[in-house]
DNA sequence: CTGTAATCTTTATGA
DNA sequence: TCATAAAGATTACAG
């Protein structure tokens, strides 16, 4: 199910060691080499990355020269990115500057210049997080049907809809986005699953299903059966039709 | 630079570690502890901070609990902060959980839902993260952190029907029970809700309601009103029925 | 979050 | 037409 698609990401010529990392992951993720000025990883248009090591990170705050870089990145790219890479004890002891500076300019950075920070612990991991963000936006899987099960605090009214509705057996955020975009309201959606009939074949086995929710794809006879029962207390009926139907 | 005035933050009762640090650093930082339900630490009414600790994080990302509380923390506050403490080796070691998913989270967290994220070494290295962003917030207007609280709320999978109507609006675990006791199943809930009607003032202002749900207590024409408008898409009615009502 | 297993729906195929 | 198999899609669950 993971992702075939090939994904692709454009790094600045002298970050060889990336380079060298990823190509070890040529099954799933390509890149070129250019000479980027912004940036030092590109993903798509509106997503880049400028990435620091540790003790590069500490240096370039105290001659300013991060925050250029940074301002340029997020005038840039709408989602501008700092991967910081390796700020472990080393790197706060053997400089000379202040825990509390770097800490500082880190705060700063990250809520109030709005830059995404995403800490990592080596050169290694920053290429699996190039690679799934990478993933994220390349792999046509972004939008947001992620929005399953979570507290019924201020939701759009569709989302609260929605909401209802995942509460039925079989069904996740897909279905239940479905339901709701044919039906607008939760009530709409049980009046049709009440009024849907399973058909059965003449020896009794369910077949398919009749009624308004045929034209949709995704839903069969069980969908209808098992939430029926929960829904109206329904039982299952007793496939007996076939009396007068033979002689 | 730093101001003489003295910061103030609200900080969570459980806090305990980290009450302990900033008594230390009563000179330049006070804070007063009380049940907080979106966040651990609040700085002011826009600023507010989510602390996790390397192994809480890891696994509070497999339960889903972590988006849940980022959530609820991105609706209340404009400024969301999430401190990533002490995620080191041991932590991605030790976890069941695989690099590349905790890096997914981190990302997804980070430049997606856009919350600012800000790793430190350690919890005195997160007191002086707090210390340097109150000092930026509150370093030169008088302090506001009065700050109303959400209510946390957790989702059992209790029983299915129950599960369903709680759903709806203005509604928690205990009314839901009532309702279910008393209609049995979801569909029937929903057409009470249905034929429940709000009676209006002469002035049409809504005052009480009348038909199914009277009899219940809790249940006012609030809860009909907003419910009915998520379930059938119901305008609020027009208080016009006092036309044949004079002459 | 990610990846895999388990279910369900739908299409295809043979009796 | 029915029954079974295979394929495609989605949901559920574990790490």
């Amino acid at each position: 199910m993971s992702q075939n698609k090939i994904l692709h990401v454009i790094i600045d010529h002298r970050e060889n060691k990336l380079k060298t990392i990823l190509d070890k992951k040529k099954d799933t993720i390509t890149y070129e080499s250019k000479q980027l000025d912004v940036a030092d990883i590109v993903i798509t248009n509106d997503v880049a990355i400028e990435r620091k090591e540790g003790f590069d990170f500490v240096s370039s705050i105290m001659d300013n020269r991060l925050f250029d870089q940074l301002l340029r990145l997020k005038e840039t790219y709408d989602y501008p990115i700092l991967i910081l890479e390796g700020l472990n004890d080393e790197v706060f002891e053997n400089t000379g500057m202040k825990i509390s500076s770097i800490y500082g300019a880190l705060s700063f950075i990250s809520y109030k210049l709005g830059i995404s920070v995403i800490p990592t612990r080596n050169i290694e991991d920053t290429a699996i997080v190039i690679e799934r963000i990478a993933n994220r936006e390349q792999g046509g899987k972004d939008g947001m049907p992620i929005l399953s099960r979570k507290a019924p605090k201020e939701m759009s009214k569709k989302e609260r809809r929605s909401f209802i509705i995942e509460g039925l057996e079989d069904i996740g955020p897909k279905k239940a986005k479905t339901l709701i975009e044919k039906y607008k309201t939760p009530y709409q959606v049980f009046k049709a699953i009440r009024h849907t009939e399973i058909l059965y074949t003449r020896t009794g086995n369910p077949k398919s299903i009749q009624g308004p929710l045929e034209d949709l794809t995704g839903f069969g006879w069980k969908f209808v059966e098992k939430n029926q029962k929960i829904l109206f207390g329904k039982k299952k009926k007793s496939p007996q039709k076939k009396i007068n139907d033979k002689y």
